[in-house]
DNA sequence: CATGCGTGGCG
DNA sequence: TCGCCAAGCAT
């Protein structure tokens, strides 16, 4: 069955939107308007990826007093960047939003949807929010929140974002008629809300005419993705202090954690655990879970007397200085530790194993 | 194109 | 406790 046109079908999302649309620090007022800070819904969009609206709001308000403009946050130097993205997660979506301002504050902003994606980090969601939201063109916006909305609405079967390029073109002429911004904001609002995977259809404006819900379908449209299981690991968290020096782990520049500061770690597969141990503190372990990977995480804390020549990517930190640098929330929870009292461990590795471990190989 | 990338909240 | 998932993107 063909599909009914866009404009007419959507037509009671403007006026909902209207109505429920809450008072978020990047939007503007006025919703017929470009936006009166572009740079401003660059961060937000790129903050939202993946990331619940409640999370990231005061990331965004720490973020713009931090960076207020395109070119302060291209002048900025990585650290600052990530440690102003600390615990947000996916910091890649940091230096990424720090070279697209690099790019814009030398040659401007671009002025097409083609130019928008081609920046880091802008893929073919953000750049039609940016393009949407920002500057009022008529670029459909679909994220899952959208995905799942028309999938339900037009009754599609199967993976709706394989018909991505076909929705987009379908949605063009709503997008014109009610506003690009109110409508690509108005689609995700109610996928967020009232058409959560969980439906709530007693406030939705388009049930009338909402073919999954006609067919009773709303529970298995869109089909869920099955995704692989996390892989796990166990390892030791290390804290070695002397001299008031901390021995850190420098960014890596790609991979999990990228661009943060981390303890090393020492796989408790290889290190075993051994009574007694006497200059270690230890900690109660925690399950760390990431998106792929669960970690049994043994925090431990050693003070020696010297510093020694550190293992290649190895530094040691002054201790006053650590509060600067950015670390992920596993590295957080051991920085907290260190800072109270701790108790000995009843099994720890054996410290001078440990020691060995993060020193230079001998010459 | 399947996989990897963080974290917090929810049922 | 545990699995699911949330305004995706790059490789």
């Amino acid at each position: 069955m063909p599909w009914p046109a866009a404009s007419a079908l959507l037509a009671p999302l403007a006026p909902w939107f209207e109505a429920v649309r809450r008072d978020l620090p990047w939007r503007a007022p006025d919703l017929d308007a470009p936006h009166p800070d572009p740079y401003a819904v660059l961060v937000s969009e790129l903050m939202l990826q993946q990331t619940q609206v409640a999370t990231v709001v005061p990331y965004f308000i720490r973020w713009m007093a931090r960076f207020p403009t395109i070119r302060a946050l291209a002048e900025a130097d990585e650290d600052t960047v990530h440690k102003a993205w600390e615990g947000l997660g996916y910091y890649r979506r940091a230096r990424f939003l720090k070279a697209a301002a690099s790019r814009i504050a030398a040659e401007g902003w671009p002025g097409d949807l083609e130019g928008l994606t081609d920046l880091p980090g802008l893929g073919p969601y953000t750049g039609a929010a940016v393009g949407s939201i920002a500057f009022q063109w008529p670029a459909p916006a679909l994220d899952g929140n959208a995905f799942r909305v028309l999938a339900r609405l037009l009754l599609i079967e199967g993976d709706p974002k394989a018909r991505a390029a076909e929705l987009r073109g379908w949605l063009v002429p709503a997008l014109e008629a009610h506003g690009p911004s109110r409508m690509t904001q108005a689609l995700m609002e109610l996928g967020a809300t009232v058409c959560a995977p969980t439906p709530a259809c007693g406030g939705c404006p388009l049930a009338d005419r909402c073919r999954a819900r006609q067919a009773d379908r709303t529970g298995e449209i869109p089909p869920v993705a099955r995704r692989t299981p996390p892989k796990a690991s166990a390892l030791w968290l290390l804290a070695l202090e002397a001299e008031g020096h901390l021995l850190l782990q420098a960014p890596a520049a790609k991979g999990l954690l990228a661009g943060l500061w981390r303890w090393p770690t020492l796989d408790a597969e290889t290190v075993p655990a051994t009574p007694g141990a006497p200059s270690l503190i230890a900690w109660p372990g925690w399950t760390q879970v990431y998106t792929h990977r669960r970690e049994s995480v043994s925090p431990l804390f050693l003070r020696v007397e010297a510093r020694f020549t550190a293992a290649d990517g190895l530094r040691w930190i002054p201790r006053d200085e650590l509060s600067a640098l950015p670390l992920g929330k596993r590295d957080q929870r051991l920085r907290d530790l260190i800072a109270t009292p701790g108790q000995r461990p009843l099994e720890a590795p054996d410290p001078a194993v440990l020691t060995r471990a993060c020193a230079a190989p001998s010459a």
